[in-house]
DNA sequence: TTGAAAGCGCTAACAC
DNA sequence: GTGTTAGCGCTTTCAA
């Protein structure tokens, strides 16, 4: 049970063969070059003497570790952790595993945590950390580091990624509250440099457009980082803009909470005064007093897709570099309701 | 920045000397050995080159990878991210890290994982799985794996563990509730083959005794797993039961999420007609609709104590094997009331 | 189809 | 103090 002891040499031994016959009759790749009855009795040595193939020797041998780095920003975010067992799920189907490192939104330490992982000889990068303008993504890419982004994009898009439609889930947003009688909107805003506070700005601005409504710019602000503390920040800046509102689009749900902080904290309810949607749809946040409107986005799917481009590209590297649009999905709820009372 | 072509015989014939001074030269448990001079010459040449030590190399000549393997249920429990969190930081304060794996309460699943850990050479276990009575702790154990449990204990402390005090615990839980005058108190239990199942159960018991309140046994059910389904279920029986009580103490917060959605069910309103007390203060509990009352535990420094004790372990096999106890806390919200209206 | 031999990058006796 | 040597467990040419 403890360290395994026995290795090539030992089944070579017991099934009378050289210890490169037993590599080649063990790996599923290379069996055909054996005679079938040398396979059958290398397998039952194999077997009989509980032999486990030793991955760090072939790893280093081969320089695939059958490992995946996966940098996010951090764990506890109820958004990552979905995300995160669709790629070990989809990469422990096919025998791979996932190394995770926290990057606190921390460039340096994304950087260290990406090159320890390089000199684990990981395979490939799944980053969830990726910020529109990214020097590290950017020279993995130049130094052919296969790697895809989930979550997040980057600007110039020659990077494989799986991310939402925000346009389209922006478009869900707004559209349902204007559907609902919403004429002044604000936009809680996240993070300008990521692919995500910018594009459901975007979004944002294309809805409003699309359903006829005028966005009023002080209306509109960013958040300087996806958290509640963040959000409740920005959400501020939009009460004490004296502007009239009666709904907020928020860019994700950590912003929505912070968003309820300062209503609770004005005295305001709601969705009596002000409607509020969110983005993401984490978990238990349709418990949450009122229970939120938000866009869903598939979260596992994103991980298991992410992982699965991956798989693709380490097969075969050389082909087309493909990204995938995943469609999000209105969650109405508690939050929102018709204005004025 | 690809791939490290960088080894230590490229340092070695830029600095002029042997690869195994090189070794010696890097390695800060050695360096001692090697002349001042020489030590720094490499250090330059090895920064010069951007060397990076190749950890599987290292890790397939010493048998030691800086690896520990890390076995929970399921990441998508809120309760594990902080855990997980607490473990990681300390691994990386140190050089070293984590690989995770989920075993869904899958005992082969588990098993399976844990021995790819093993031909991993992880140098260690931390466990998050454990039953009471669980085999593979078990053999681990004789086998002298070094191992730590975390949250969970197994029948019979002979491994080390980091978990919570869950008399007081429920202490804590049955004192408050018996403070608000409530005497008709149900527990909504946990599987009992779990360490935290049953203890919470006895904690139950014992507290209900010094609160000088009568268990009624139809009214402590057990539920057959930690999830909001289970919970569910379990709640049922106890609605079923036709006892009367004002208040329940859930095993866990999951499980008290069942319980109010039997509530809601039932036309019943929490905590005016049923206080509920759950365990774990989960991430976002305290914004529910009605925010849960619940016992808090420490879970990053859960994670980080088990982390610390593992090191220890790792370092000091022969020592005396230690477990931690941590201290849980009431965190008061609006689930609870007096009873009766 | 199988054996022989070299070597992935590193460490650790052992010698000098 | 430093060089030499062997080898961790595996894969993969190259011969036979």
């Amino acid at each position: 049970m403890k360290r395994t002891p026995v290795t090539l040499r030992d089944v070579a031994g017991h099934a009378g063969v050289h210890p490169g016959t037993v590599s080649r009759a063990l790996n599923p790749a290379t069996r055909a070059m054996v005679n079938e009855r040398t396979a059958r009795r290398v397998l039952a040595a194999a077997t009989e003497l509980g032999y486990r193939p030793n991955p760090l020797a072939r790893a280093l041998k081969t320089t695939r570790s059958g490992t995946v780095g996966v940098l996010l920003p951090d764990l506890t975010n109820p958004l990552f952790p979905p995300i995160v067992r669709g790629i070990e799920d989809v990469l422990e189907s096919v025998g791979m595993s996932a190394l995770l490192a926290n990057t606190d939104n921390d460039a340096e330490r994304e950087r260290q945590q990406f090159e320890s992982m390089q000199a684990r000889q990981v395979d490939g990068f799944i980053l969830a950390t990726a910020r529109r303008h990214d020097d590290l993504v950017a020279e993995a890419i130049v130094a052919g580091v296969p790697m895809v982004l989930v979550n997040r994009s980057v600007e110039g898009k020659k990077v494989p990624a799986v991310i939402v439609d925000d346009l389209e889930g922006l478009r869900l947003a707004v559209g349902h509250l204007a559907g609902l009688g919403h004429q002044h909107i604000a936009h809680l805003g996240g993070p300008e440099e990521l692919s995500t506070g910018i594009g459901r700005r975007r979004g944002f601005f294309a809805a409003m457009e699309e359903c006829g409504l005028k966005v009023d710019r002080k209306l509109v602000v960013a958040a300087d980082a996806f958290t509640e503390i963040a959000g409740e920040k920005a959400a501020r800046r939009l009460f004490d803009s004296g502007r009239r509102f009666t709904a907020v689009v928020a860019a994700n749900d950590l912003l929505a909470l912070g968003c309820y902080d300062v209503l609770a904290d004005r005295g305001l309810t709601c969705p009596r005064d002000i409607s509020v949607v969110g983005y993401n749809d984490m978990p238990f946040v349709g418990r949450l007093d009122p229970g939120l409107t938000t866009v869903r986005i598939p979260h596992y799917a994103l991980g298991a897709e992410a992982a699965r481009l991956l798989l693709d590209r380490l097969e075969n590297p050389t082909s087309m570099i493909k990204s995938l649009l995943l469609a999000p999905e209105l969650v109405v709820r508690a939050s929102t309701s018709a204005p004025g009372r």
